[in-house]
DNA sequence: TCTATCACCATTTTT
DNA sequence: TGGTGATAGA
């Protein structure tokens, strides 16, 4: 029906350029919301924003600047579908990469229109894929009770399929191998379709992947990677299924666009077929994803291969200040191929963009929490500080000096709540009490808590299961009828087997979270893990009567209810599983306002008042091992973009002339981005005095100010009391803070404090 | 079978 | 510097 509908719709050319709050009702011609005050969806919208909104119905572009309000444009596009439109709700997708962000739309969405939107699909790329092949697992040649793997799940798979191979995990690191198959399979590959040559990296890679997927197909598991694969397989091997989908939902709405990877984009394609609508939201220059496989180039493709798509940049920005938006063009703006955009605000120019030379990196995380603690002197609260930096080692000395400090923080990534031992544990139980020949939940907790399962036992029980292509479980049983363990192996199996058939049963009527309470203690774990030494054994006790909480608190609810015709039986116990498999959760339960510390790349989609952009140093920002390529020197700049535009009034960029990391001290020249920045819209706070001096106008090129002093050039043989001859490679600094590379004859190159070193020109 | 010790190593992260 | 994984000894 809707489709029919959608058609004839599309044909329709709506013209609609200028609204006037008053009259735009009478403006918007046939459509159902001639009789309708759409004004709640309308006002409040700049002229773009509109525009986008109310774009005809067809495929568009939309290229949304950071903090231009894309999130909001995507929500009334939705609602301006459904109330102004008369598009069903059945018939619109609209698809995010998190889970946090699907959650936040449907919940603006529903704040909007005033109703709940049932049968509104809003959810991840995983998430719908997900859905699909449970709702068609025939079709897609799974089993009915097919489990999902998170990545510590493929990551072990991977391991013990290399295992069976007798492939040296010292040559070949598992890691690298995973990375392998997750590559091919998000370009749509598999393992039978890459090529044979004689390349021994591509031939063991390929050895590998083609066992794990035997492995994955025998036991019914689906890797993240893979959900997407199958279902865009699904689609292309039954037509009649796609036609029903295309049919269905004719209108496909995508989040952050520039993030879709190959087989993200083809899935996207096959399910818009020819009569389906897009509409793409995206930045080009805020992809910093390339590295895990996300294809910038699509959001450029688009236009491409979708047909009359419409284009809308909004470029007003309704987060930051002149400054910092002025300072932030002019950096992204050294990048090729852009699609081009230009921010700008209605607001003023605010405050100059900070920059602090830090002597180290305590010193710097010294400045930086004395900045927060101004903030929060002068009435803000610690919420509005964000700290981002490059990456997570970063943290540690930012960490200590707050907490020396008495601020309180909180650090965004490490390990979430699904993602902990102990809570994986305990869904390894219930995994197994759902259903016992699922491995890799087997392998988990067969000596979890010890039981006297030896690594020795389990590969007697591994080997039996290959040989006869049977679970772990079955080969289990099997071995103890055909004595094939030893006396005492096989009271220890027969003891585990027993306790997750008991669990079962006593579990058997009884509600979820019934279930999780006996399944943590019965099992073992909450003593098991209770016992760990100090505060760990507390934390992880807690955290399993928090998985107990969590199941109570679930509903079951699908994260987008189906039509009465999808229905699909699952239980709640397996929706339980399969949602802490695809939502990993939060790192951590928010508690009271505090620091956000955070690396760029999670920083992306917020804003904050103040933000510290730190570790402004080659090497590390940019990052050493993207500096090489051209490419990904693009994305270490766009990265920086991002992190900048996340501030609304106070920017920070900080660097440190020496930074101890992985325990020895390295030696970085400034970021190349800080000098990429617009000088004049830069103070510098000096340090100790704090007084801030105009930015660039008095450095002089590194080695220069030596020179003047007439101590030392580059090149220039010298001699130390400790060391002996050597010759002058670099010179960095001024001041007090002068140093030199000089490269001895005897100790190699060492770095030197020019202030202390008492070097003595030679010639 | 479990625990202590020692190399080794080291962007970014969601699903 | 600190976390991880392999290995040796109890």
């Amino acid at each position: 029906m809707v489709g029919i509908e959608n058609n004839e719709r599309r044909g329709v050319v709506r013209r609609v350029t200028t609204f006037f709050d008053g009259a735009t009702a009478e403006m918007l011609g046939h459509t159902k919301s001639a009789i309708m005050d759409v004004s709640h969806i309308l006002d409040h919208l700049n002229e773009p924003q509109r525009e986008a909104v109310t774009a005809p119905l067809g495929n568009a572009l939309v290229l949304a600047g950071a903090g231009s309000g894309k999130t909001r444009v995507l929500v009334h596009r939705i609602a301006w579908l459904i109330e102004a439109e008369g598009v069903s709700p059945f018939g619109v997708l609209a698809v995010t990469f998190t889970n946090k962000a699907a959650a936040e739309m449907r919940q603006r969405i529903e704040a909007l229109l005033d109703i709940p939107i049932r049968g509104l699909w809003v959810g991840t790329f995983h998430g719908i894929s997900h859905r699909l092949l449970r709702m068609h697992w025939q079709e897609a040649k799974l089993p009915q009770n097919f489990q999902v793997l998170d990545a510590d799940d493929q990551l072990r798979l991977v391991k013990r399929v290399m295992r069976s191979l007798d492939i040296d995990e010292h040559r070949w690191p598992a890691r690298q191998a995973t990375w392998f198959i997750n590559g091919h399979k998000d370009e749509g590959r598999r393992a039978n379709s890459l090529p044979d040559d004689n390349d021994l990296f591509q031939m063991t890679h390929k050895r590998i992947y083609e066992n794990y997927e035997e492995l994955c197909n025998q036991g019914g598991l689906v890797d993240f990677a893979e959900l997407l694969l199958r279902s865009h397989e699904l689609w292309l091997d039954k037509p009649e299924l796609l036609a029903h989908y295309q049919h269905r939902l004719g209108h496909l709405l995508v989040d952050e666009f520039q993030d879709t990877n190959t087989i993200q984009y083809a899935w996207l394609r096959v399910l818009a077929g020819s009569n389906g609508c897009v509409m793409a939201v995206g930045d080009d220059d805020q992809s910093i994803y390339g590295w895990r496989g996300a294809r910038i180039e699509n959001i450029q493709r688009y236009s491409d291969d979708f047909k009359d798509v419409a284009t809308i940049r909004l470029e007003q920005n309704y987060r930051s200040t002149g400054n910092i938006l002025r300072a932030a063009n002019s950096l992204i703006r050294r990048n090729a191929g852009r699609l081009g955009k230009e921010l700008w605000t209605a607001g003023g120019d605010g405050e100059p963009i900070r920059l602090y030379a830090a002597y180290n990196d305590l010193d710097e995380a010294r400045f930086i929490t004395e900045r927060a603690q101004g903030v929060i002197d002068t009435g803000g609260s610690p919420d509005d500080v964000a700290v981002l930096y490059r990456s997570n080692a970063q943290s540690r000395v930012i960490e200590e000096a707050l907490m020396l400090a008495g601020i309180p923080y909180r650090i965004h990534g490490g390990f979430r709540f699904f993602e902990r031992a102990e809570i994986k544990n305990a869904l390894s139980y219930m995994r197994l009490i759902h259903d016992r020949h699922a491995d890799p939940a087997f392998e988990r907790v067969v000596n979890t808590p010890t039981r006297g399962i030896g690594e020795k036992t389990v590969e007697v029980i591994r080997h039996e299961a290959r040989e006869r292509s049977v679970s772990l479980w079955q080969a289990c049983k099997d071995a103890i009828v055909d004595g094939r363990l030893s006396g005492r192996a096989a009271g220890s199996v027969g003891a585990f087997l027993k306790l997750v058939d008991d669990l079962a049963e006593a579990c058997d009527e009884l509600e979820l979270h019934e279930l999780t309470e006996i399944v943590i203690r019965d099992s073992g774990l909450l003593e098991f893990h209770g016992r760990e030494p100090g505060e760990r054994g507390l934390a992880r006790k807690e955290n399993l009567q928090e998985l107990v909480n969590a199941t109570r608190q679930f509903t079951g609810e699908l994260v987008f209810p189906l039509q009465d015709d999808d229905a699909a039986e699952v239980s709640m116990l397996q929706e339980f599983l399969d949602q802490a498999a695809l939502d990993a959760g939060e790192a951590q339960a928010g508690s009271g306002p505090a620091v956000q510390l955070m690396t760029l790349h999670s920083a992306k989609g917020l804003e904050f008042p103040t933000v510290f952009l730190s570790g402004l140093e080659e090497g590390l920002f940019p990052h050493r091992m993207s500096t090489e390529e051209h490419g990904r020197l693009e994305e270490e700049r766009r990265l920086c973009y991002v992190g900048m535009t996340r501030a609304m009034q106070q920017l920070y960029l900080t660097f440190a002339e020496t930074r101890r990391l992985h325990g020895s001290d390295s030696y970085n020249r400034r970021s190349r981005f800080v000098d990429e920045l617009p000088h004049e819209l830069i103070h510098e706070v000096r340090m100790k005095t704090g007084v801030e001096v105009p930015f660039g106008i008095p450095r002089r090129p590194k080695s220069e100010p030596l020179q003047e002093d007439g101590a030392l050039r580059i090149g220039q043989r010298v001699h130390h009391a400790k060391f002996g001859e050597g010759f002058v490679l670099h010179c960095e600094g001024a001041g007090e803070r002068a140093r030199v590379q000089v490269n001895f004859s005897g100790v190699g190159e060492k770095w030197l404090m020019l202030g202390y070193a008492n070097l003595k020109p030679m010639d």
